[in-house]
DNA sequence: CGTGTTTATAGTCCAAGTGACCATTAAGGG
DNA sequence: CCCTTAATGGTCACTTGGACTATAAACACG
C-alpha cells in the first residue's frame, strides 16, 4: 500500500445514527429535518462529520448526545452497523458514512439541536421520504436489531432500568411485529441465567389495568443460548 | 450537516481483507509481506485504497482478485465486517479502513501480487506479529465467522462446489476448534431444507481412507433455523 | 489374503426445550 | 358487583438434540 494523500481525491467521513426506541407499541426512529440542500426539508438520520481526532465511535456518541439532548449517554447501547460508501450517495462530494445503531429505553422529546432545523421521533412504519440512502440504513438497522433480539439479551436496552416482563415482551412484539405467548415468554426469559434479575422490593401496581407485575433489572448476560426464535412466517395456511 | 471539504483534514479510505480458508484441518488467512515502512517486513492483511469511483465493496472485490490471483471471484463470499477508524491506527496519516471477510473453498497458492513483496497462507493460530491493528481485524473476523456458522449456511462457502458431509463437518470443527458427533451433524444438516442437496450421480471413492461418502452441493438456503449451536464451554467438570 | 483401521451411514434412547393450552390471581372500569 | 385485562402458575405432547451403538465399505498392513 502506498500512501500519498495527494494522489487520491479526499474522502469526507461521517457517522449516521439510527436511534431506535419503542413507544406506544411501535418502533420509532429519531429523525432530523434538514435545513439546507440537498434534501432541504427532508427528514434524515442524525449524524455529522468525524473530527480529526475522533474515532467513528467517539463521533457517534458525541452526535448521539447532541441530537437527543440527553446529559448522560454513557449507558446507552451504541453499536456499529455498517459503512455506506457508494460513490454517488451524496450528490456534492465523496462521503463515506459509518452507520451506528443506538437503542434508547424511553423517548424524551428531542430538542431540535445544533444544526438541525427540527428533530422528532417518527414511527418507523410511516412511509416517509428520507434523505440520501438513509432509508436503506434504517432498514438495515431494523433487520439487525430484529435478529439480535433472537440470540442476545439486547431487548433490555429498550427498557428503563426497572421494567416488567410485560414491557420486555412488548419490545419483542413491537420489533418483530408478532405476538408472543405470555407464559411461554416468561418461562424462557426466567430460565435464562443472567437475562433479568428481580428487583428486591416492590411490585408495580398503579399503572396498568391488570394484575400488578413484578419488576426486573437487566442481568449480566449478553448472549441468549439457546436463542429465542421469532415465530416463523412458514407453516401458516393461506 | 455542513459540507466544506476544506474545513476538515482529508481522510484516506482503504479496505482490508481477512481472506480465510480451511486447509489441513486448520484455519488459514491470506497475508502479504509489507515491502516498506511502516511495518516493513511485517505481515499484513491484503488491502488498498478505495478509488474515487468505487464503493468499498467494489474495491474489496478488486483487491481480492488481485491478491489471490483468481480469475473469477464473483462467486466468492465477501462480506463487510466493520470499519476501523481509530485516529492513531496508521502512524503517517488519518486512514479509515473498511474491513471485509472473504471465504475461500480451496487454497490456491497466491502469487505475490501487485504491491506486496510476498503473499502466502498463514495458519491463524500461529502467533504472528501483523501490522497496524490487523490482529484485531483478524480476531473480529474469526469471531464473526464462528458465530455465522451457527445460524447461517455459510459453511459451504469454505467447500468446493461438490463436497462430502465429512468435509463440511471439518469446516465447523476447524473454525470452532471443537469436535462434532458425526451422526448428529449429519442428521442436523440433512434435516435442514435447502442447506445441502445431493449430487445426482456419483459417490466419492478414491480419496479418503474410509467408506466412500456421498457428494453434496450447497443448497439455496442461507439461514439455519433452528441454529446449529457449538458445544458450550460450560458444564465441563474441571 | 485376512485383519484391523478409518470413515460413512443408520438407528436408538432419553432429557431438555418449546408450542399450545388451561387455570388462577389481582388489579381497574363500568 | 361483575366484567375485562394482564400477570402468573401449571400441564401436556411433540420436537430437538446429545450420547451412544451398530453396520457398511473402503484402504493399509502384515
Amino acid at each position: 500500500m502506498e500512501y500519498d494523500k495527494y494522489a487520491y481525491e479526499p474522502f469526507a467521513v461521517t457517522v449516521d445514527l439510527a436511534v431506535l426506541t419503542v413507544r406506544d407499541g411501535a418502533l420509532h426512529v429519531l429523525l432530523v429535518e434538514r435545513g439546507q440542500d440537498p434534501y432541504a426539508g427532508h427528514w434524515a438520520l442524525p449524524g455529522g462529520f468525524v473530527e480529526p481526532d475522533e474515532s467513528a465511535e467517539t463521533a457517534a456518541r458525541r452526535e448521539l448526545a447532541e441530537e437527543t439532548g440527553l446529559s448522560d449517554v454513557t449507558g446507552l447501547h451504541l453499536e456499529q452497523l455498517r459503512t455506506y460508501s457508494e460513490p454517488d450517495r451524496d450528490p456534492r462530494m465523496r462521503v463515506v458514512s459509518v452507520a451506528f445503531t443506538a437503542l434508547l429505553p424511553d423517548a424524551p422529546e428531542p430538542h431540535g439541536g445544533s444544526d438541525a432545523a427540527d428533530a422528532r421521533w417518527v414511527e418507523c412504519d410511516t412511509a416517509l421520504p428520507v434523505a440520501f440512502d438513509h432509508d436503506r440504513i434504517l432498514a438495515d438497522a431494523r433487520d439487525r436489531v430484529g435478529a439480535q433480539l433472537e440470540y442476545t439479551c439486547l431487548a433490555t436496552a429498550f427498557c428503563p432500568p426497572e421494567f416488567t416482563l410485560g414491557e420486555l415482551r412488548q419490545v419483542y412484539e413491537t420489533v418483530w411485529g408478532t405476538e408472543l405467548d405470555r407464559p411461554n415468554f416468561r418461562r424462557k426469559v426466567l430460565a435464562t441465567p443472567g437475562f433479568v434479575e428481580p428487583v428486591p422490593g416492590a411490585a408495580r401496581l398503579t399503572g396498568g389495568r391488570g394484575k400488578p407485575a413484578a419488576l426486573y433489572r437487566a442481568g449480566p448476560a449478553t448472549s441468549l443460548v439457546p436463542p429465542l426464535l421469532r415465530p416463523s412466517r412458514e407453516g401458516r395456511p393461506a
